[in-house]
DNA sequence: TCCGCGTCAATACGACCGCAATGTGAAAGC
DNA sequence: GCTTTCACATTGCGGTCGTATTGACGCGGA
């Protein structure tokens, strides 16, 4: 047998690469030379790890939501056993939200991935399939609408902190009210 | 003189070619080619209209845009002199979720040109005036931290029901749950 | 009348695209 | 040591892209 080599962690190079043309130059500029170039590698490579450029679209789609899950993931376990439901849910959404650079730039991947999706159906189930069952944990922790709701808002937000249209502040002063309206019992009133 | 022709009315022609491939294909495959296809023409004519590419897309997003506004003029109109805020409100955002077909093909146009704007800064720069103006209106009728959140809420609202994630029915709850905690006065409350 | 210009069509060009075919090199098994 | 097989590189094909060029056609002004 001749020289082995991980696929798996090949192909998540290419994706890497992939991700970053993605967020420098938009998924318009996605093509099999680019992320090559990108990759240090040629378009060979990329050929033989991924059969059609579709596959790899979706791989990469799937890389961008293991990001966030893994983000998601860390920033639970960080927060320790058994945490308060209204920090536990704020922990999870801001991970959501484009508050650094590698969230900046998975943002914008994800939102190109958004687009993306507006034309190919199956790449559509995935993510509804991801949102879907972020709401319905979400519901455990919170009324049903309020969950509905606080993926919505989370959503719309990410698109106007990535767009420069809402500040930082804006987001998170936005986010903080919203979830002490659902978790407070109506705070503040005589 | 030659034979003169109303140049807007050839360039919105072009663009309502645009925006059909666009809702249809998806924003990256619109082309000149493409585009002239679908309005019938040929690409010297899209040329000899819109200089190069750019501006074809620029004067499309404008077009879009320019829905919306029409749109949501004329919702207000229908509601009659001095409505109350919350009524009024509730036209207005109501035009800018995807809750027919005229209304999703924007909204699928709208969101391609989102994406499209996350790598173009003068893209962008429009987008966020017209959110930001359309904010400082919301102002006028609602607390600001409230018209921030409502127009972060529709977006993802539109978002979701664009992608088929959320339901029309869902998507209307929350919109009207929300304002209902913003313009009635904590109901329910003894 | 005919000239000039606005309007549009036709075509060509160079660049880039996805993809397939083919070649090369090295390590594992015999 | 020869062969097999995986891991890549190279090259080329057919097609589409944006854009520039060129020309035809029609009509208003001289």
């Amino acid at each position: 047998m001749p020289k082995r080599v991980d696929p798996t962690e090949r192909r998540t190079l290419i994706a890497d690469a992939l991700m970053r043309v993605a967020a420098e130059r938009g998924l318009e500029a996605v093509s099999l030379r680019h992320v090559a170039a990108e990759a240090g590698a040629t378009t060979g490579l990329v050929q033989h790890y991924f059969g059609t450029k579709d596959e790899m679209m979706l791989f990469a789609l799937e890389v961008v939501s293991g990001h966030t899950e893994a983000r998601i993931g860390a920033a639970v376990t960080a927060l320790g056993p058994s945490p308060a439901p209204r920090d536990l849910v704020r922990a999870m959404v801001t991970q959501m939200l484009p508050l650094d650079d590698a969230r900046r730039a998975d943002g914008k991947v994800a939102l190109a991935f958004f687009a993306y999706a507006a034309t190919r159906p199956e790449v559509a189930e995935v993510q509804r399939r991801g949102s879907l069952g972020l709401r319905d944990f979400f519901a455990t922790l919170m009324p049903y609408a309020a969950a509905t709701t606080l993926l919505a808002l989370v959503e719309g937000l990410g698109l106007y902190l990535l767009s420069g249209t809402y500040t930082v502040e804006d987001g998170l002063r936005v986010l903080d009210e919203y979830l002490d309206s659902v978790f407070s019992p109506a705070a503040g009133r005589p």
